[in-house]
DNA sequence: GCAATAATTCTCAAAATGAGCATAAATGGA
DNA sequence: TCCATTTATGCTCATTTTGAGAATTATTGC
């Protein structure tokens, strides 16, 4: 007889608040949710007619929000990693990633924000290299030479670069989910010895003792899915016009740009992204100035919405999206 | 009782030969694979540890053939588009990409290559925009003012224009999938007559009557993933160096330049194409010459995999992907 | 040797990028 | 009132990156 299979709906709902990104988490009741969870729930073949409606349906039902943005992320299916308490049925977790623009929560519900750099905090390079990093790097050089023989050695040392940066290599900010799923198989989150625990076959390389353990987890695997999130964020920032999913209707020029470094996890330079959301007609002027900004009144600015049907891929293209010094 | 819950992978294998793009199908059988399918099969959550997994034991299966590059398109899940010929369960469809080198199917299995242009005509316009276009877009017209009330028609002649282009907007060579869901939308294609039939619900706007229909299709849902498939594929082109996992070792600067131009379906400049690569280092000469070019012999050049340890983001990275003239 | 066909090298003008300097318009004291 | 501070906004300039092609080189088949 086949084992029973699940497909869970899972959110990350990002909000950019001042200058930091959240997400929405609800509490965590034991065993499934541990530290706080992404709002999900399973798929009701009968009720949801697609999978995207299933996702709203559970996401309104335990936070009461309506999703203006929503986008599939990415479908989970690894039978060894942390999906779910129920030990029967075989648990595949469809993964969203929803924008919506600062606010409160609904009192009635017990959601609250929290902080994307709280849980991938090696990710915010804002203020440069976060000290985090050089313990990460320590961290990763022993598991590198706990490698097996010279060529596992040289293959865990070879993804390090790619994924954290060398040398030769550079940091590729799009690549949240290496870095994390690098932490994991190095065994140094929280996730991967809770999820070797209850697995029958110990996954080689993970060291036990270790006891560092970067960053706040969540319940499940839902790091993996923010950092999945992340990712794609970042990378899609570049082509899209999603920071105006962030934004309220009107913003300062500065304001959009605090949110997209907080995202980006970089800073800027300001003069040439004005002159890139300028040029690239992206937003226009509305007259109205802000004057609260501690020093000059800034330009309240819109979205020009007819962007898309002008070009085919606008976005706040930072074409190499360099870092200011 | 809950209705049961099926997941089925499947499996876009793309290779190039010569010029153009095909994938592999496997033999249509009455109901489920019309006119041919994508190699694919159901999960099983007892022998499948991963998704990935499970999509190589079935295409191994049915065509013998092992993936060296795969990765996950999207997972589909609509109640109401044909995902199986099973009228009781549930179906999602997890759909990958699979890149494999120009190359023959083994005889004992009875799959076969079908050109990718076959079954999505509109995408190629290596020659210029296309004929079919201009059926297409008539149709499409047809569609706009077949809309109920202004506000729907203005809706409408929007879709059309960001989708296919028009004098504003240009054609974005990556909106296949967008594409490919408007013309289903707008009946012109036989996957939504025969999506409808089987409905309880029928969608709005389909022009039964219409005859037209555009392009081969594939059983199931299998256009709708070929056309998430090319897209990805031409978006990720830019900025991952994918076309080396479709040529050989060895290849002239020209066939790799007709490889990437057969699956953006534009044609490049060549010199140009010449110091983008050579530029980013993506290639370097073997010293050898190619004489059956016709003209004056090519240098053999192979792809460089260290660039993967040395730039964030190496790809054919065809800044704007612009046409030749 | 000549025409045809490609490969390969170079040029050159036009944009886009990366960094900063300079100026403008507010605020909060001294 | 004047000044230091703060942020907004405008402008410059050297450097790279593009887009487009001309010019040159090496083969093959008359």
């Amino acid at each position: 007889m086949a084992r029973a299979l699940t497909i869970g709906l899972h959110a990350t709902i990002v909000a950019v608040t001042g200058e930091d990104p959240r997400i929405l988490t609800v509490p965590g009741d034991a065993g499934v949710r541990g530290n706080g969870a992404l709002p999900f729930g399973p798929l009701d073949p009968d009720r949801h007619r697609t999978l995207e409606l299933g996702l709203r349906a559970w996401v309104h039902e335990q936070t009461g929000m309506a999703l203006p943005y929503v986008e599939q992320l990415y479908t989970f299916g690894d039978r060894d990693r942390a999906l779910a308490s129920d030990g029967r049925a075989r648990v595949i977790a469809v993964a969203y990633l929803a924008l919506v623009r600062e606010r409160q929560v609904a009192g009635e519900h017990a959601a609250s924000w929290l902080g994307v750099y709280e849980c991938l905090p090696w990710e915010d390079r804002r203020d440069g290299e976060p000290e985090i990093l050089i313990r990460i790097r320590q961290a990763l050089a022993g598991w590198v030479s706990s490698g097996d023989d010279e060529l596992s050695r040289r293959e865990r040392r070879g993804r390090v670069a790619i994924t954290f940066g060398s040398g030769t290599a550079s940091w590729d900010n799009e690549r949240v989910l290496e870095r994390y799923e690098l932490l994991y198989e190095a065994g140094l989150v929280p996730e991967s010895l809770r999820d070797l625990d209850g697995s029958t076959a110990p996954r080689r390389g993970v060291a036990r003792k270790r006891r560092v353990a970067f960053g706040v987890p969540l319940a499940l695997d839902h790091r993996r899915i923010l950092a999945t999130a992340l990712g794609r964020l970042r990378g899609k920032l570049k082509y899209r016009p999603l920071v105006f999913e962030l934004v309220p209707d009107t913003f300062t020029l500065l304001k959009l740009q605090r949110t997209v470094e907080s995202l980006v996890g970089l800073r800027l330079h300001k003069q040439n992204f004005r002159r890139l959301v300028e040029r690239g007609a992206l937003v226009e002027g509305t007259g109205c100035l802000e004057s609260d900004t501690g020093g000059r009144p800034a330009e309240l600015f819109r979205f020009r919405r007819e962007v898309l049907h002008e070009r085919p891929a606008p976005g706040v293209g930072l074409p190499e999206l360099r870092a200011a010094r």
